[in-house]
DNA sequence: CTCTTGATCTTCT
DNA sequence: GAAGATCAAGAGC
C-alpha cells in the first residue's frame, strides 16, 4: 500500500532562539506547534516543564552521562530511556547550564500517520502519540537523536499560527514536587495522555 | 470501566 | 537494592 502524500505544515520554522527563554514561557508557547521528525509527527498538545531547581527534574542532582545535553545550550534535543523500555524527548531551554527542558508528552497526529501506525502496531489515531513513550515510538526517536539541533533536519518545529486555549495542571507520573502546575495542554484535545483535572 | 503487574535501563543509596 | 518524567495486557467489576 502506497504511503499517502504528506502535506507541508503552515507556519514559521522555529529557530534555536525560540528556546532561549524561561522554560515556563516556552512550554505553553509550544502548545499548537507542529513537531516533525523526518517529516512524521503532529501538533503538540501536551508538554511539561522541568528545571534544575525542581526536585522532579533529571538535572536536579547535577550532570550525569544521561542528562548531559540538558546542561548544554538551548535549542537541542534531550532523549532519555524511561523505565528501561521507552524513550522520551525534551527540548532544552533557557541558557547553557540552566538545565531546563520541556518534555513532549502528546501529539495530535497529522503527518505520516501510516508510518506511525506501522511503528506502533496500532490503527487508532487517538492513542498513536498520547504519551511521551508512545510519540517517540511513533516517530522512531531514540538515543540516536539525543543532542540533535531542534532547527535542523531530521527535526522541524513549526510555530502555531493562532494562540490556542491552554489548560494547566500538575505533572503526570512524578512523586516529587507533585503540586507544581507545570503541565500544559491544548484545551479539549482528544489526544492528551490523560485529561486535565477539572 | 478500574486496578495490578511485568518489562528491565540509568541513577542513586 | 530500589526507584523512576511509562506502557500494555490481563483480571475483575
Amino acid at each position: 500500500m502506497a504511503e499517502r502524500n504528506i502535506p507541508a505544515p503552515t507556519g514559521r520554522l522555529l529557530t534555536r532562539k525560540f528556546f532561549a527563554r524561561s522554560v515556563h514561557d516556552v512550554a505553553p508557547d509550544l502548545i499548537g506547534a507542529t513537531l516533525l521528525v523526518d517529516g512524521v509527527g503532529g501538533i503538540i498538545v501536551e508538554v511539561e516543564a522541568y528545571h534544575h531547581t525542581d526536585p522532579a527534574a533529571h538535572s536536579f542532582n547535577g550532570p550525569t552521562p544521561r542528562n548531559m545535553v540538558m546542561f548544554g545550550p538551548p535549542g537541542f534535543l534531550y532523549v532519555y530511556r524511561s523505565y528501561g523500555i521507552h524513550w522520551c524527548m525534551n527540548f532544552v531551554c533557557e541558557k547553557e547550564g540552566s538545565a531546563s527542558a520541556v518534555l513532549i508528552r502528546a501529539l495530535e497526529p497529522t503527518h505520516g500517520i501510516p508510518a506511525m501506525r506501522r511503528r506502533r502496531g496500532l490503527h487508532e489515531e487517538r492513542t498513536l502519540c498520547s504519551g511521551p513513550g508512545k510519540l517517540c515510538e511513533a516517530m522512531a526517536v531514540s538515543v540516536k537523536h539525543n543532542g540533535l539541533a531542534l532547527d535542523a533536519p531530521p527535526l522541524a518545529i513549526y510555530a502555531r499560527t493562532r494562540k490556542p486555549e491552554i489548560v494547566i495542571g500538575p505533572r503526570i507520573g512524578i512523586t516529587k514536587a507533585v503540586e507544581l502546575p507545570w503541565r500544559y495542554g491544548l484545551k479539549d484535545s482528544k489526544f492528551l495522555s490523560k485529561p486535565f483535572p477539572a
